[in-house]
DNA sequence: ACCTGAACACCGTTCAAGT
DNA sequence: ACCTGAACACCGTTCAAGT
């Protein structure tokens, strides 16, 4: 009964709490899982925040910025591969890059924004830390392995940027098949080398493991140049 | 005399030409090389044609597609390294490889967007072929040679894409600035292995042919998985 | 078939004014 | 210090109507 007597406003929204940073970036995360990074903007945002977008410049610098801070929230999902299998230092970096690699792609256009602007935050320097750790455990020199993390963790970021928004986009999937549809009709005439690869070419197959063994192998054997 | 006497309309945009995909496409690009990517919108394109936006839909079917007509036209520039030199494959493939990284760096934003939307363009399906062809003479196995260049064009265009916006655009310059802060502030109780790394980590030097002969070397050496 | 004006449904960011 | 309404300066795309 007293319930029901409750003033209307206070009942819709119970409690709209106080506009801070954490919660911004929160409600960010919340949108974007329901509805991907595009509707991450501000002026939606603000409206979920119950505000007007002026508001939110007060926390946050700039769009960039809250994606920035979005996608390191969401790089906690990472599985660092910390405990269980076997000691085998090359299976457990292929698991954490692979990890890292599905974390992006279950959130599409986020792999783009982390493309352009690196991630700074705790989560982030986490899977740097852990990534080197791995990768010294293989013997290669101290300068190999730093410079190898930067590679890695491109190609996994890439690979997602590439991938995810041809699962989402329409148009991107056109581009895709138009690329394939090209590749198909090669008569060889002018692209002997594309007719010679051709089945391979198109494959399917795991790449993603493929690439990071590729990686892997490369900065183990390959010495950084002198700096001269 | 006579010129003077002319419709002032007719002096000032000299036979306007007739809209066609081929002009739509020059139009964009001298856009671009004078004031980036960014400002080649439907509607300041149309503005420039002295039409309006809807017109170009009949050409163009969005914006991702003309962007990537855009970037198939600005691969003409890639030089494909089919003189000169010895012939040292390896040489000239990361001639190649370098050719096309440095004009995806020119051209700042259309890295970002050949990552999503792969070009399937002329120009594109040359490159392609040129780096299938050098990569074969090291005389790896075909699979090994056609998944690779994806991999090797994969990291040219993502470097490009990372290294170029954070030229332009002061927030990516923050974000850069905040990560070697980060990085350097390291302490070594939390991220051990980051500051294990350290100097090397942040360190200049040649890191993009680096890459390309990590990858090279990798993809030699690195079998394709088993299917089964 | 090609072209267009006008509209729909949005954006990011700033700034003067309020509390 | 924090918050806001309102404005500025833009977007992409569609559609009915014209030529």
């Amino acid at each position: 009964m007293s319930e029901r007597s409750e003033p209307k406003s206070r009942r819709e929204r119970p409690a709209k709490p106080a506009l801070s940073r954490g919660w911004i970036v929160d409600t960010a995360v919340r949108i974007m899982r329901a509805e991907g990074l595009e509707k991450v903007t501000m002026r939606r945002l603000a409206q979920e925040l119950d505000t007007g977008p002026a508001s939110l410049y007060v926390y946050v610098a700039n769009t960039a910025e809250l994606h920035a801070a979005v996608l390191d929230a969401l790089l906690g999902e990472v599985d660092l591969a910390e405990e269980g299998g076997g000691d085998d230092w090359r299976e457990r970096l292929v698991a954490v890059l692979t990890s890292y690699t599905l974390v992006l792609f279950r959130h599409p256009q986020l792999a783009r924004s982390a493309l352009v602007a690196r991630p700074s935050g705790d989560n982030y320097l986490r899977l740097v830390d852990r990534v080197l750790a791995l990768l010294a455990r293989g013997g290669a020199p101290v300068e190999q392995v730093a410079w190898g993390v930067d590679q890695l963790l491109q190609t996994a970021t890439a690979t997602a940027a590439e991938q995810s928004t041809r699962d989402q986009d329409p148009a991107a999937q056109q581009e895709w098949d138009a690329l394939t549809r090209a590749l198909h009709a090669e008569d060889g005439t002018r692209h002997p080398a594309i007719k010679a690869h051709m089945p391979a070419l198109i494959s399917g197959g795991d790449r993603l493991r493929w690439g990071f063994e590729v990686l892997i192998n490369g900065i183990g054997s390959t010495p950084v140049p002198d700096p001269d």
